[in-house]
DNA sequence: TCATAAGCGAGACGGTACGTCGTGTCTTACG
DNA sequence: CGTAAGACACGACGTACCGTCTCGCTTATGA
């Protein structure tokens, strides 16, 4: 069955050398944010040397997109509450957490992917489908379960839960909180997916 | 009447000189984006001083903040179509129009604000103040109107329609059109405003 | 008169913070020779930044360079002892103290003279035309007061006296003593420029 | 007869594989250099690795003055044409030639001998006293013959042929001609050879 | 009419990070 | 076992940019 728990998470691209790299930088990231960050730092504490770095990845920007990318990979994990409301509040929470403890770094792959469009590939694949894929799979669940319309899933907006949250997070002094998630999935979430089920009901 | 279409539009805080140094940083920063953006470059092609730049605006962080602010100053503008739907397509298309044109500068300010607390005061006050009394003169008019219940006019979601087009700007490859927009307004936007009045009715 | 005591020494190329610079650098050539001499450590025990150093000279090696003429500058005194003899072993005496100070600093400066053809040019005209001017005013003051013929001074060997002091110090194991100069000057320098005298007496 | 022409040269030390990666070496040095010398690229263009080339020489000096060594190796030979102007004219010529063809690698040993003393005996003992057996060589049949006093010939100024050569070709810009040869020995080797007996004549 | 000051252009400066490159050591896999 | 291939730590190179500073020149008034 399509909706079994199991991990989304592909297998790490990246072998134990360079994931301690990415784990390095990670912290540092958290520590320092993006432009503190040293390239230097990163290697002086893995104990590698600026080489070594620069032979994985290009240049600075392209390490933190790698960093991040690897720090959200393992957390794509289909939810599996019973409901819809129930999947798309765990979903919508674990987002919640985790970009707003990668803020700082969201920001910062944000404007680098703006100027190398390579970058721009590999956020779009590397993390932007994960999730597309695992908002389907829920919302596909959902249809199964006669809960919503197969016809309202789009792939237009199918990002607009995790999308208006990291917006929240990303701009200053509007942090969303566990309400905020709540709101979103009660009032705007299910209300826009059962639009037709009330019309006709 | 609260309803008219009037300029928001304050008065521009800067001298003639300031305004030029201002236009000349929203050039560089949608020709290059934020990084390879250089305050020299903004003094040379201003004919300007670095000295001159630095007097005004402490870094350059609050410089291109205040790029910014300036190049959105002039568009909050009430749009008056007499529905609601209308009015918020308005809205999101020029906020979509806008936001596109703005987007390496957005990400770029976003960045900073993370770092500077001081910018978050002025991106807040200055940017986003402005654009929740727009949407809040829209949805009371529409609540004058008898469009929608009052009661779902809240201070936690007023910024879904800018927010989730932003966040749509700002990420990679995920460029919002017309019809998104559209499809925004017509399948959440409204059905979110209308919940209660489907229920009931 | 041609042989009055007169500091050849023309007037230094370099403002104060340069000249600094330039010490700075002999110094540290002195102590650890070319290429552990850092431009890093120049400007830190300069005070100054890295970009100063280089907005000066384009390189290292043109830093070097440049340190070495300005340290050799200031000793191009005519001895002017009243006889030939004297002057040619005051000469040599001082080019030889003086050489095997710099003898790192030399060598330094001859490998990389044979890769930037610039440096070339800045060592003949900085260098060893100072030099020669120097041993053309010592045979004159000889022909003058007879002891020689004038026509026994070429443009060929002028730099025989410095020359092989040079090789002899750059060449290890070799260093020259006062003895090495005072056999150079009245066995082969002395017998050189009277050949025709002795022929003819 | 110890006059006869023999070639001093002996055998070569080196394996064909380990003689193959000093002629690389050699070629490289004279086209680029001594610091644009890489010992990936001596590795690259043998087709060896690095480790083979370290396997023998324990640095980059020790590999370029092995080179070097190898390079003059051959052309060590006693002109013996009858009489010392002769011998002395070939000699310089043959030392003019070979030293304007290797003058960058001689630069770059001479710098690295100064660093490293145990170079500085195999400079010593591979290079010079070849040069200096040679010589003496052509000074004792020049007193066979009569043509000079044996006395003159001293420990002290054995090389100021081939020294004031390897000056005038290590320095840049004063390359010396066939007419320097001609002149160095004519008015400065033989008249100081000769000196005595003029004076006695 | 001239002088004294404030603003400006030009650009040097200290500091710091970037990304590159070379050396000499080391490991892995092949023959 | 020696070798080719090449990753690695270390560290210097030369470049670029930020934010501060000093220099003259201009302009705009006050004696």
């Amino acid at each position: 069955m399509s909706g079994t728990a199991q991990r989304v998470k592909a297998a790490s691209p990246w072998s134990p050398r360079e994931t301690e790299l990415l784990e390095v930088t990670l912290q540092l990231l958290q520590e320092h944010g993006y432009d503190r960050l040293t390239v230097d730092a990163v290697a002086a504490r893995a104990r590698a040397s600026k080489a070594t770095v620069y032979r994985r990845w290009p240049s600075k920007a392209e390490l933190v997109l790698a960093a991040f990318t690897e720090g959200v990979r393992q957390v794509a994990i289909h939810p599996e509450t019973g409901t819809l409301r129930g999947d798309l509040l765990a979903l919508g929470e674990a987002c919640r957490q985790q970009a707003t403890q990668l803020a700082g770094t969201i920001r910062a792959v944000l404007v680098e992917t703006s100027r190398h469009p390579a970058l721009q590939d590999a956020l779009q694949s590397q993390f932007l489908e994960q999730r597309k894929a695992l908002i389907h799979d829920v919302l596909r669940d959902a249809a199964d379960r006669g809960e919503i319309d197969p016809s309202v899933i789009s792939d237009e907006l199918w990002d607009l839960l995790p999308g208006y949250l990291i917006f929240r997070i990303v701009m200053p002094a509007r942090n969303p909180t566990p309400e905020t998630v709540r709101v979103l999935v009660d009032e705007v979430v299910i209300p826009s997916l059962t639009r037709n089920r009330k019309a006709n009901g």
